[in-house]
DNA sequence: AACCCCCTCAACCGCACGTTA
DNA sequence: ATAACGTGCGGTTGAGGGGGT
């Protein structure tokens, strides 16, 4: 058993805990610490730090606004159509988004999204629904997303716009500088897949897993990355969608294999990859070909069940599943 | 100037899941 | 096997700011 906590001291030590904003003096502190220390259980930082927070707090406030990596300022117009495209394809997922947008939390988007992106395709949608009540009722959310932010143009752009977020270099953009940090900053190869899963306990501050909450993805959109830059010859470099569910289904009520199969799925991104999306390229560039009557004519979103269903698929025939 | 409304965003909450002892 | 704990995620809330009247 661990040790057990909840004695007269951390009764104290509970209800003195801070909540609300954060102070500059508070920021300060963790800041420093972490930059000192790394990262670690979080109770632990809380503590040492000298703040009157819960762990929990501090996560979030690292996470969220203090760690280095992170992209200030508006969405750019890219930004904004991966958002979409991503959300057609994943949902609600933010943490998997913002694991495709480098410097980005899972919160920031999530806000986006609630505050502009949704009112935008409301409108869009209420628009579209005016100007055509003919159109297939079962298309509205994706159509609206689809008709509201891209252009057809566009959406055939949405693979360069990945490979644009994939193949900066690593000089114009903070979140790659890190990336290549993690690089020459690790302390130890991450090549065992189970370390991924340790929350960055016994790593440095600028590993992967530090980048966001979930350091699966984050590792793995890291380890993409990072593989691709150097991959002339491939330039389908999208980061997999490692789970690509039916985003009907409300989030809560999602398979406990759905994560099994998020883990699964990262830890065979690397040797899998290349054979699912070769032989989705075809599929995506066919799609993305035909995209003027796929989203003019209502069509539904069949890309969300052949991905997922196709990279289980090649998941199934790897000898490690 | 005062008030109201709306929007944005930081932070909290509850839950699920993984890890540890 | 189990309970306690740590972490991550998505939903929700509320403070604060800006714009309109």
């Amino acid at each position: 058993m661990r040790k057990p906590i909840g004695g007269q001291d951390d009764l104290i030590l509970t209800m003195k805990m801070r909540k609300g904003l954060w102070s500059p003096e508070e920021d300060e502190k963790l800041m420093n610490y972490m930059i000192t220390n790394g990262q670690g259980c979080w109770s632990d930082i809380a503590r040492n730090a000298g703040l009157q927070r819960c762990g929990k707090s501090c996560r979030l406030r690292w996470i969220n606004y203090l760690r280095p990596d992170l992209k200030r300022g508006a969405f750019s117009s890219q930004e904004e159509e991966l958002i979409v495209h991503l959300h057609s394809l994943l949902g609600n997922r933010w943490s998997q988004i913002a694991a495709r947008l480098p410097g980005r939390t899972d919160n920031e988007i999530k806000n986006f999204w609630n505050s502009t992106i949704k009112k935008r395709l409301k409108n869009s949608a209420s628009n579209s629904t005016s100007l055509n009540t003919s159109n297939d009722s079962s298309s509205s959310d994706h159509q609206g997303a689809m008709d509201g932010f891209m252009s057809i143009h566009d959406s055939r752009n949405i693979m360069a716009m990945y490979m644009d977020a994939t193949r900066q270099s690593p000089s114009s953009s903070s979140a790659m500088q890190a990336m290549t940090m993690n690089h020459m900053m690790e302390p130890m190869p991450l090549s065992d897949s189970d370390d991924h899963m340790h929350h960055g306990r016994n790593i440095a501050i600028m590993d992967a897993s530090c980048y966001g909450g979930n350091g699966v993805s984050y590792h793995g959109c890291y380890e993409i990355f990072g593989g691709n830059l150097g991959l002339a010859d491939d330039i389908f470099s999208i980061p997999p969608l490692e789970n690509i569910p039916n985003h009907n289904q409300d989030t809560k009520t999602e398979n406990p294999d759905d994560r099994n199969s998020l883990i699964v799925t990262n830890n065979i991104n690397n040797v899998i990859m290349n054979q699912c999306y070769n032989n989705n390229k075809q599929k995506v560039q066919a799609l993305s070909a035909g995209s003027e009557n796929f989203l003019e004519g209502g069509g539904d979103l069949k890309v969300e069940e052949w991905d997922f269903e196709e990279l289980m698929r090649e998941a199934s025939a790897f000898p490690s599943l």
